[in-house]
Parts: C-alpha cells; sequence; structure tokens
DNA sequence: ATTCCACCGGAATAGCGGGATA
DNA sequence: TATCCCGCTATTCCGGTGGAAT
C-alpha cells in the first residue's frame, strides 16, 4: 500500500510547492540580495499551523542554495533551542563549528564564533521564533552582515510583544509574508499529490480524500497526518486500499495522538496540573495551587505553576479564562483549534 | 465611584549538575 | 583530585492591574 513513507512525513519538502508560489516568490525575492553578496532584510513568515511556513522556507532556501550552493542554512526550532547559547550552538553546529563546544563555554564565545566565521552567507531560520525567551539572539544576528534571519511565528502582535526595544525597533523594517488557511479544494489537491508519490495507485478516493480535507479544517499537517495513519491502518489490517471505516477512526485519531505526544511531553508536576484541571472542568488559581500541594510530595512555588501554567497554554492544551483576579483555567478541546 | 487585593509575569538571584582545567 | 565556570531551573521579590467588593 505505502511506496513511499517519506513523502507523509511531517517534514517532507516538496519538490514543487501548491498553491504557495506568490508566497514563494515574495519569500525568494526577499533573499535575492544573498546572490549578488548584499544582505537582505529580515524576513517574516506569518500563519496559523499547517499553512505551510516551515515548509516554504525549506523549499525556497533549497532553491536559493542551487544557484548559490556556499550559502548556509541553519534551521533552529525554538521550542527546542529558547535560549541565546543555545540558538547560537545549533547555528554553529550547522556551520560544522561546534565541534569542540562544551558545557563551560560561555555564550560570548558562541558569538565570537560565529562573527569570526567566515564571509560566507548564512541564513538562520528560527522556526516557533515567538517561544524564544532571549530574543537578544536577534540583536546578535542584526549585528552580523554574514547572518541573514527568517523568522517564523503564528501571529505578528505576539512575536513583537516579547521583543526588547532594541531588538523591535532593529526588526520593524522587514519583509513579511502572511499565508492563509488553505482552502479545503486546495488540501485535496495537497493529498491528491501525496497519494500519487507516496501510495499505491487506487487505494484512496476522491470522496475520501475530500473528506479527510474537510476534517482538518485548513492545516495541511492533520490532513497529512491522517492519511498517514489510514494508510498504516489499513495495511496493518492487510487491506488492499483505504476504507471508510478506517477513515473514520483515522480521523479522530490523529487529532487525539497529537494531544497525547503533547502531554507526554510535559514534566510531572505540568501533568499533575493538567490532571486537576480536567477533574475539575473548570478551577480558579488558588483551588489550583491548594489541590496542587496536596497532590505532590514536594511542592513547588506558585511562581514556577505560573509558568508551567503558561508553556502548557502555548501548547494549546489548557486556557486561561480571564486576565487578573478572577481567572479561570480549563481544558482546552479539540474543537477550539 | 472608589478601594481593595488576587493574580500575573518581569527581573534578579541562588543552587545545581556537569564538563574543563590545573 | 579539587576547583572553576558555565547555563539552566526554580525561587524570591515585587510592581502593575483587572475585576470584585464596598
Amino acid at each position: 500500500m505505502i511506496v513511499d513513507s517519506r513523502v507523509l512525513r511531517e517534514d517532507f519538502v516538496p519538490s514543487e510547492v501548491r498553491h504557495r508560489h506568490d508566497e514563494v516568490s515574495h519569500l525568494s525575492e526577499t533573499l535575492e540580495p544573498l546572490l549578488c553578496d548584499e544582505p537582505p532584510e529580515t524576513a517574516f513568515l506569518f500563519g496559523p499551523t499547517g499553512v505551510g511556513k516551515t515548509c516554504i522556507a525549506r523549499y525556497t532556501l533549497a532553491a536559493l542554495r542551487e544557484q548559490r550552493p556556499d550559502v548556509r542554512v541553519a534551521y533552529v526550532n525554538c521550542w527546542q533551542e529558547y535560549t541565546r547559547y543555545r540558538v547560537l550552538y545549533r547555528v554553529l553546529e550547522a556551520l560544522e563549528r561546534a565541534f569542540d563546544v562544551h558545557g563551560s563555554t560561555p555564550t560570548a564565545d558562541l558569538f565570537d564564533r560565529l562573527a569570526r566565521a567566515d564571509e560566507r552567507p548564512i541564513v538562520v531560520v528560527l522556526d516557533e521564533a515567538d517561544q524564544l525567551e532571549e530574543t537578544e539572539v536577534l540583536y546578535d544576528f542584526h549585528r552580523l552582515r554574514h547572518v541573514s534571519p527568517v523568522l517564523i511565528a503564528n501571529r505578528e502582535e505576539e512575536l513583537f510583544a516579547h521583543f526588547d526595544d532594541r531588538v523591535r525597533s532593529r526588526l520593524r523594517a522587514g519583509t513579511r509574508v502572511y499565508l492563509e488557511r488553505y482552502r479545503a479544494d486546495e488540501l485535496v489537491a495537497i493529498l491528491e499529490e501525496r497519494v500519487r508519490q507516496g501510495l499505491e495507485p487506487g487505494v484512496v478516493d476522491e470522496p475520501q480524500l475530500r473528506a479527510v480535507a474537510d476534517a482538518a479544517a485548513g492545516d495541511a499537517r492533520v490532513a497529512i497526518g491522517t492519511l498517514r495513519t489510514a494508510a498504516r491502518l489499513s495495511s496493518q489490517r492487510g487491506r488492499e486500499r483505504i476504507t471508510d471505516e478506517v477513515l473514520e477512526t483515522a480521523i479522530p485519531d490523529t487529532r487525539a495522538a497529537i494531544r497525547r505526544e503533547t502531554i507526554e511531553g510535559l514534566i510531572e508536576h505540568q501533568r499533575v496540573l493538567y490532571e486537576l484541571i480536567t477533574d475539575a472542568g473548570e478551577i480558579a488559581p488558588r483551588d489550583l495551587y491548594d489541590a496542587y500541594e496536596t497532590r505532590v510530595d514536594e511542592p513547588k512555588t506558585t511562581r514556577t505553576l505560573r509558568n508551567y501554567l503558561t508553556k502548557m497554554v502555548h501548547y494549546d492544551l489548557i486556557e486561561a479564562r480571564g486576565r487578573k483576579r478572577g481567572r479561570t483555567y480549563r481544558v482546552l478541546e479539540d474543537d477550539a483549534v
């Protein structure tokens, strides 16, 4: 059934991007100065999850490197690398200049290394840039002529909100590319392409792809994930093709699986909080803190809990209603995406 | 309308673990 | 081996404020 499973993977970059031609050319025009050794403006990609931000960044940079192979690209996911140190480390790693960096190497040394790297241009893609906790690294990149950042985030206001003034004013000028959610027919076209490359002919029909696209609500990541789940389930059950019945389980399974993975990524104390909120349905901060303290042997301070909670809000696991006094926490249901 | 205070979240700091160094 | 130095997490301290209480 499955001919090429890479095609169904999340990080697969297609050889041709569908329905994003304007956005791709906007981004490549922005980066064009690199072709004549000029520093480009900072580029921004904005849009909700699953609209192809990461995909067009990778695609565009791969195309750029075909014209200028000496341009180097460092890809950093700021969910994992959110400190100045870690971002710089990742970039050096991409340049193969991190081999002798160790735990006690100061951050300033990493910056110096990057500054004294050769003059070949470096494009740094900062995915999920709104998760960055130390934004001065953006100032670092701005100071270096040979480093050009590409920032990817969901919403422009949120990204700029936690920049300090220095960074904000530097990045005000910059090219912004906005991506809209896919329409259902666009998702169907994307799925058809993946099916053609990844699955045997005739295992899934057009109405089925339409059903997957509708359930994904404009999110290509969910749509492709659903297709992958359905194909796996079908071959496990020894079927020749994807049946409607398999599809019906695959659709909710995909969202549930994403959620489960997120919860598994939490640390124990965060999971306790999540359970308490789930049990209560809706809970006030004071009650939540009290319940937590009786549940756990060595409770963290409330300040730490607030850090955990804001993290969980970012993960879309829970929702905070109200701002200051009178706030309540509740679990975020899947349909609220 | 005014006061009050529960709660959030920024900034500075302490303590920890781990790798390098002497 | 002991010591130094690093970044990271959790903690302490606290200012600001939205909504409840009066």
